[in-house]
DNA sequence: TCTGGGGTCCTAGGACCC
DNA sequence: TCTGGGGTCCTAGGACCC
């Protein structure tokens, strides 16, 4: 049976889950900024032209403050929640799915009957209706087709379509022709300019190129773009979301820090948060990295980077133990004299619960282990992340994340629910 | 003054083994 | 002159994505 994919996104996210609880601002420009405020991320379609993504916000303030835009801090909790609910409408109408990002899913609906461009239409209004949000939706024989399908909505679609329909080969070569190869799902800047030294410019030259000598000079993954390209399916839905190979917590500081304590409550803020990741998905680390680094970007400032990797005496997810263990780590990265800007913990070498079985010693720590981490976990779902937390990591810090321009939980926190009457 | 965070996959190259 | 060859495992780093 020929494969039929579809890839659903929402519309300028952040910044559309931002205007469903406004909708006084339903006209209104907004933009939604990276944690501290720092840069641009999310542009509703009134603010596009005015600022690119990815833009530092304190250069284009005042610009976007005298087009009457409204800047929103992410609020990441509104978002995830509005997330879920997107994809489960999603999931009610279509037979298989596969959560791609936030904000994208890709659909198999290989072998479906009837006019998927209806389908897809019907998936726009239900989602709108139920969520409010707008998605676009597009459709082709292989996922990177599907992906391209959805730009050419964004880019030629009138407004009332946000559907395309690619699975016609005159339809799909004449986007192809159209589309630059940086365009193309998996091609990156780097590629981009490589590819172009070999005089292959447009998704179309990409299509046409030869799959072997693209291995060869790339990589596996650039043939099977180029393969996709030309409508042969390689990519297939991943159905079940394999546990994570590693997780990471990292994080710019509200201010630079110079003392080693401030750090030390920064990295141990980080390793509950990954830890809490970690139990989540009910894996172990055996090996975990903390790293420091100073700012980048001004060049009088002196900089410095570095980070140590941390051998765990066993497979674990105890708090505890990797607080002490990272901070150990700190202690043999920092260096005095510097004003850092960021940390990171990660946790790697990630096992499953149950595939592990260690020395007797290690299982009976591992086993009181659990039950602590059971009631951390347990009263912070309930009462709300922090609510129990190792000493180390302090109520309220002088470094936490500048993002003075939040909105509420509106479906996150009782507080935050509308009065309506 | 001020520039995000969290992932994935692939490859190259070194160490080691027979 | 000429110093094996092939396999595996691990790690670091590059590139990409949203």
């Amino acid at each position: 049976m020929t494969p039929v994919f579809a890839l659903i996104d929402c519309n300028s996210f952040y910044a559309s889950c931002e205007r469903v609880f406004r909708p006084d601002l339903s006209r209104t420009p907004i933009v939604v900024l990276s944690n501290n405020d720092g840069c641009i991320i999310a542009r509703s379609a009134e603010a596009k032209p005015l600022v690119k993504m990815g833009q530092p916000y304190y250069q284009v303030k005042e610009l976007l403050q005298g087009h009457g835009v409204v800047a929103f801090s992410s609020n990441y909790a509104l978002y995830g929640d509005m997330s879920q609910r997107v994809m489960t409408v999603i999931e009610g109408m279509v037979p298989a799915l596969e959560v791609y990002s936030i904000d994208e899913a890709f659909v198999d609906l290989t072998g479906m009957p009837g006019d998927l461009d209806y389908l897809g239409r019907c998936i726009r209004e239900r989602v709108l209706k139920h969520t409010g949000i707008p998605v676009g939706v597009g459709i082709a024989g292989t996922k990177t087709l599907a992906k391209l399908a959805n730009h050419a909505a964004k880019r030629w679609a009138s407004h009332s379509g946000w559907v395309v329909d690619l699975r016609d080969p005159v339809k799909y070569h004449w986007v192809l022709k159209k589309c630059d190869v940086s365009e193309v799902w998996g091609i990156g800047k780097r590629l981009t300019a490589q590819l172009r030294d070999m005089a292959i410019r447009t998704a179309w030259d990409l299509s046409r190129a030869d799959p072997a000598l693209l291995r060869k000079t790339f990589s596996v993954v650039v043939e099977k773009t180029a393969r996709e390209l030309a409508g042969t399916s390689c990519l297939q839905l991943e159905h079940a979301q394999p546990p994570r190979q590693e997780i990471c917590c990292s994080r710019m500081f509200g201010q630079r820090l110079t003392a080693l304590a401030p750090l030390k409550e920064a990295v141990a803020t980080y390793v509950m948060r990954a830890s809490e990741k970690l139990r989540q998905q009910r894996s172990l680390a055996r090996r975990m990295r903390v790293s420091i680094r100073t700012g980048m970007f001004n060049p009088d400032e002196p900089r410095y980077a570095n980070g140590v990797l941390v051998q765990l005496p066993y497979p674990t997810d105890d708090l505890r133990l990797l607080t002490r263990m990272a901070q150990e780590a700190l202690e043999r990265v920092y260096r005095q004299g510097f004003r850092y800007s960021k940390a990171e913990v990660l946790l790697l070498d990630l096992c499953q619960r149950g595939e592990y079985t260690g020395d007797l010693f290690s299982a009976q720590q591992t086993q009181s282990a659990e039950r602590v981490m059971a009631v951390i976990d347990g009263v912070n779902q309930r009462w709300g992340r922090g609510t129990l937390r190792s000493a180390a990591v302090p109520a309220a810090a002088e470094w936490a994340m500048r993002r003075g321009l939040m909105s509420e939980g509106f479906t996150t926190q009782v507080a935050g629910l509308w009065r309506v009457g």
